[in-house]
DNA sequence: CGGTCAAGATACATTTATGCATCTTATTTT
DNA sequence: AAAATAAGATGCATAAATGTATCTTGACCG
């Protein structure tokens, strides 16, 4: 054998292997074996750094999801910023089907938790990301901060995640488009912003949604 | 032993063994053994009805579903029927964690699917429900027709089996409420429906029960 | 340059679920 | 009542995956 990789890179390798193991065949069909087989080395290699199945696949999911952050910087609108919210998201959707899939075959019973635990736990430092754009939304006037009631503000991030779990594929650009502009949008909307940039307004059939006071 | 079950009887006996040891111990917990053991016979009587763990597991779901039948009489007005579909559908909260349980382990590396396709076999008969509501808002005036476009029509019901599945539990009442008060009939309701009635346009997110007869 | 540590390979025991074959026995049918 | 059928019990072989122990060898450090 020529190489022989050692420490981060080997980590690192592994991860990678057991993600494409992951994708490819489910959790329940991820085996150490194959993982160490597409790794180009043995079990023994990856039973010292991960106790098993399940924290192995957390860790692949963990590299994964660091791969594609979910930052959205100031794009000067709200739906600008809430398409690339969702675009961003599109990219991590193996990596939430992979979650998924995980929870249900085995992390469910060993701990007393629910997928929306595990959720919670892989996305530790970006929960902040889609409230502070609707936070900037307020601050441009565009969002009436009275209409940000919880089912309202975690509705599109919900609708999106149930369709990749259920399609196992980030949804098409116009379904997207369709929660923005015919669900989202009109439920969180300034009634009046004043300025009536052209950005807003000129989607048909949103603009009454019994906005409020 | 004493008594014998034949046929039907036994056929039941053991679909709802297998329910229990699914509900508990989710799919990938779920053996031949255990639920041979549960309705007290054994494995090769189970072997001799279904070809494995997904025919058995599949079976068992749709008992279970038949149990509780998602039919939503009329009752006068559209909240109250989009109120009892969800009551109604909570009932099944088990057995949409059970299928969904059951895809992610197994059933999606074997048949190239997703658990959309699996659900839509699920409630086959039972598409209708829900667009049945709607048409009789439209029909009452309740419903502008026009807003009745695809996200908007099933977003319900993602939100629903959304946190059904995230939860593995049916969403708390003021949940389902805020769904249906704050979300949905905002963007379905008729701007005007002639007689101005109170019931709509102008209340905030309020439950505030419209309830008729 | 030699020592230490971990990577990589191999082997073995164990566990767990399954499929199948067999045999007895209860229930149904004729 | 006798025959046919299927339920129920048991045992065995198999397959798949895991954990672990051992050994060699390559890489890194002083």
């Amino acid at each position: 054998m020529a190489e022989r990789r050692r420490g981060a890179d080997l980590e690192h390798a592994l991860l990678e292997a057991a993600w494409v193991e992951l994708t490819n065949n489910g959790y329940a069909g991820l085996t150490m074996e194959c993982v160490a087989e597409r790794a180009g080395t043995s079990r023994p290699v990856i039973a010292r750094r991960w106790a098993g199945k399940a924290p192995l696949a957390i860790a692949a999911i963990r590299q994964q999801m660091a791969r594609h952050p979910l930052e959205v910087p100031d794009c000067g609108d709200l739906r600008t910023e809430v398409m690339e919210f969702l675009k961003r998201a599109s990219e991590r959707a193996s990596a939430i089907a992979a979650a998924f899939s995980l929870f249900t075959s085995e992390y469910f019973s060993e701990i007393s938790s629910n997928p929306e635990g595990l959720r919670k736990s892989l996305i530790q430092g970006e929960e902040e990301i889609f409230s502070m754009i609707l936070e900037r939304g307020v601050a441009r006037g565009e969002v009436d901060p009275e209409k940000l009631v919880p089912p309202v503000t975690t509705m599109i991030a919900d609708l999106f995640r149930y369709h990749v779990i259920m399609n196992f594929a980030a949804p098409p650009d116009d379904l997207k488009e369709a929660w923005v502009d015919t669900i989202f949008l009109p439920l969180v909307r300034a009634k009046e912003p004043g300025s009536a940039s052209g950005t807003d307004g000129d989607v048909p059939r949103i603009g009454n949604a019994t906005s409020l006071p």
